[in-house]
DNA sequence: CCAAAAGTGTTCGTGTTACACCCATGT
DNA sequence: ACATGGGTGTAACACGAACACTTTTGG
């Protein structure tokens, strides 16, 4: 370590470059809506502004392993689908100097919403991604970018793993669908092409709901987010 | 300046984080084949290894700045198609210390080969995609990384523009798709498909070759990359 | 028996693929 | 006249879009 600390002083001088951050846009689907998890600094200069939560790296961290500490310490999530979304660095974009923002998309269950109480400094709350409050940083543009790139993904890929519950019904999934794209779907050709897909199987078991026919559950086959053209 | 310094020293307590770079990863086809752009460092740690060409960020340096100023100073090629790629920030991906790089896809027209000979510090070359020498840092994963952003986007937008000259056979077009893409295409259905995209129109013009029917010349009706599906 | 949500097929039009010959030019 | 690469059409098929009624359950 002296000895790479040594090298690292001599190549890349130390302070006169721009340092790392992470930043995860955290979307959840609830009440038939796409939310992001935005978090209110309580830095007297971002007073009553929003920031999704986010961290500077540590040196020995992966820019994943800061990703994962953020969501545990300041939101009580864990095990959550997350991938990277694209990185953010105009110069001014954080006042209070030189950082570069790696922003991450995240994706919650929709059985996961509880937040962790133990967030230390922050207050935290689930908000509509189309009436956004006023927010610090870029950080709007970062989700609204976040937003974006869920939208397209969902189209060519089974990322809606990530946002749906272990077991969920077709009406279930395809109102999620309908919900971050911003338009309704068919409902036999969603069925019918989601089904020929492969993507997903029957779990066997149904679900009864008050007074309707009960709704067969099914699972994704694979635990791994996959390229397929969905719609 | 001083103010925000002062701000930035008390928030973020410098010395203890990841400072960001940038590695350009520029393609162009040559001889009907992709080639990426490689430079030799002159590091003894790194003898003998190739390293696409790239550079720490500058504190009042936007990311695309940076970008720009590698392309000019270590290869001698302007105005070029630029777009972000992903971000690489394993600990340990530099051994001289905490380097965050952000990776960015560059693209050449083919007629503008020709390097700058004013590179100060490094052999520079053009090789091919598919016959990658030894590389340093963790580059032969952030080629790999691009050449599969660029197939995939070939497919669906227009950003092969980057690639081909300003003016252009559809039998260059087409070539530059086949060897991306690595697969070759029909010819008929090809022109079908550019032709009623209208991403291009007839300039009137002629390319006169040796012995053999003049070829249309084409130009793309935009300047910007557009999001249509081509295949 | 009524309300509520689940489930199910067919038709039509459009887009994709596969495929082979004639054309314009230079030597 | 021949070699070289440019340019063109059609038929079979697959895929996506539009569309309405029956089934199962609980109250």
């Amino acid at each position: 370590m002296t000895k790479k600390t040594s090298r690292y002083k001599q190549k890349y001088a130390r302070g006169a470059h721009a340092i790392v951050a992470v930043d995860v846009v955290v979307f959840s689907v609830i009440n038939e809506e796409l939310h992001v998890l935005l978090t209110q600094t309580n830095k007297p200069e971002l007073k009553g502004l929003w920031a999704v939560p986010g961290a500077l790296v540590a040196p020995d961290e992966s820019l994943e392993e800061a990703v994962e500490r953020v969501l545990t310490t300041k939101t009580g999530l864990k095990n959550v689908l997350t991938e990277q979304l694209a990185t953010f660095g105009d110069p001014d974009r954080d006042p209070f100097g030189r950082v570069v923002s790696v922003a991450y998309l995240a994706l919650v269950h929709a059985d996961k919403h509880v937040l962790s109480t133990t967030h230390e400094y922050d207050a935290i709350a689930w908000v509509p991604v189309d009436r956004l409050p006023r927010m610090a940083y870029d950080h709007k543009k970062i989700v609204r970018a976040a937003a974006q790139r869920l939208r397209a993904k969902l189209t060519y890929s089974t990322i809606a793993r990530g946002i749906l519950p272990k077991e969920f019904t077709l009406t279930q999934m395809q109102t999620v669908y309908e919900h971050i794209l911003g338009h309704p779907l068919d409902k036999r050709n969603f069925r019918k092409k989601i089904l020929a897909l492969g993507i997903i199987e029957p779990t066997g078991k149904y679900y009864r709901q008050q007074r309707a026919r009960p709704a067969a559950l099914y699972r994704f086959r694979s635990t791994k987010t996959e390229i397929v053209d969905i719609l």
